[in-house]
DNA sequence: ACGGATCCCATACGGTCGTATTGCGAAGGA
DNA sequence: TCCTTCGCAATACGACCGTATGGGATCCGT
């Protein structure tokens, strides 16, 4: 009879995040042209036949690892988001690159950006996590002179932009920051 | 004797110029990973050989056709930069994909920007292009709350960031066009 | 007219890619 | 204990990659 639920001996979803992590450390190191089956499975220390034996393809691979983009940076967004200026704050930290950790994941981030507008079935998994992200501050929004929407649309548009400028060398950390927070000022005033 | 300048009877940098626009054409449509040089040739309508002809090396006609896209985007910008306020509006014009070859243009930058962040030597192009674009901008800022220069970098980071959002299909090109133009009016009041 | 340079093409080569195939040790229900 | 299933590795295959090579045209100075 059936009875094939039980954990044999190993972790399925356990093996897949650790194949799918090493997708996400070779993309951010090389880029997604880099992100090779046997690039993958070098980075991940297993066989490639392991890979395979968990991801019938690459792409069922990738989608996973992507999936895991979306899981990570929904993490970081904890759900302390009291006053509008404090949470966009912290979202700020969260989104920029301003440690390497983040560095990495934002060239991540922005090599599946850059494939999604060129394969557009790649773009529903971002597009879904960004406008809940949106949605979930716009909601938040008060005492702005613009519209909670175009308020969100515009600081998450800015921070994408800020984000872009510094993992490509056009800007400074210092500088984004300042830009940022200069923004956010003009955005959501603070006349308590 | 040394004569080689006379055009003798093609024009070298025209077929470059071709090349390099093949290049760019599939870059648009399918990315960079199928910018390879058999599908580059065929979309010039020329043979692999005379590709390998006019660039030595795949990475010489990958640099040229970069510097082809900062010589486009500067092209758009005309010097007719009066009051900052159309200056911005007509640069937001020009940059955002409002229209198909712009969209294209914008896929083109944006994979040589997600690339740049993997391969920074491939970044000092768009380094040079976008930073000579802010200073140009930010000198002529005037009557805004913010200092010049974060005036000039917080919008250009605005311009990427939406430009991003839509070519990934994540915000619709009407709110990214309502979006800058709110914050134009925050960042520049028309206060004649 | 002729010799070399230029233009261009066709083809070949070595390498990497994604994936299919095969096999084998171990686990576990019958 | 047997035998199926699972976990995983090794290898093979065909496609595509960037580039090297060699050979025909065609032009041009001499």
């Amino acid at each position: 009879m059936y009875c094939h639920r039980v954990p044999k001996q190993v972790d399925h979803a356990e093996r897949r995040e650790l194949i799918a992590d090493a997708v996400l450390a070779v993309v951010a190191r090389g880029g997604l042209e880099e992100a090779s089956v046997r690039h993958v499975a070098a980075e991940a220390g297993v066989s490639v036949g392991m890979v395979q034996h968990y991801f019938r393809t690459k792409d069922e691979l990738m989608r996973c690892a992507l999936e895991r983009v979306g899981a990570r940076v929904q993490a970081r967004m904890g759900e302390g988001v009291e006053t509008p200026r404090e949470m966009l704050r912290a979202l700020f930290r969260q989104l920029l690159p301003l440690d390497e950790e983040r560095a990495r994941e934002g060239r991540v981030v922005l090599a599946f950006l850059a494939y999604a507008t060129v394969r557009p079935e790649v773009g529903a998994e971002l597009r879904a996590d960004s406008s809940a992200l949106r949605a979930h501050f716009a909601a938040g929004v008060v005492g702005s002179p613009l519209s909670p929407e175009v308020a969100a649309a515009g600081l998450f548009a800015l921070l994408d932009g800020l984000g872009v400028q510094v993992l490509s060398g056009q800007l400074s950390v210092e500088a984004a920051l300042e830009t940022f927070d200069a923004f956010v000022e003009l955005v959501l005033p603070l006349d308590i």
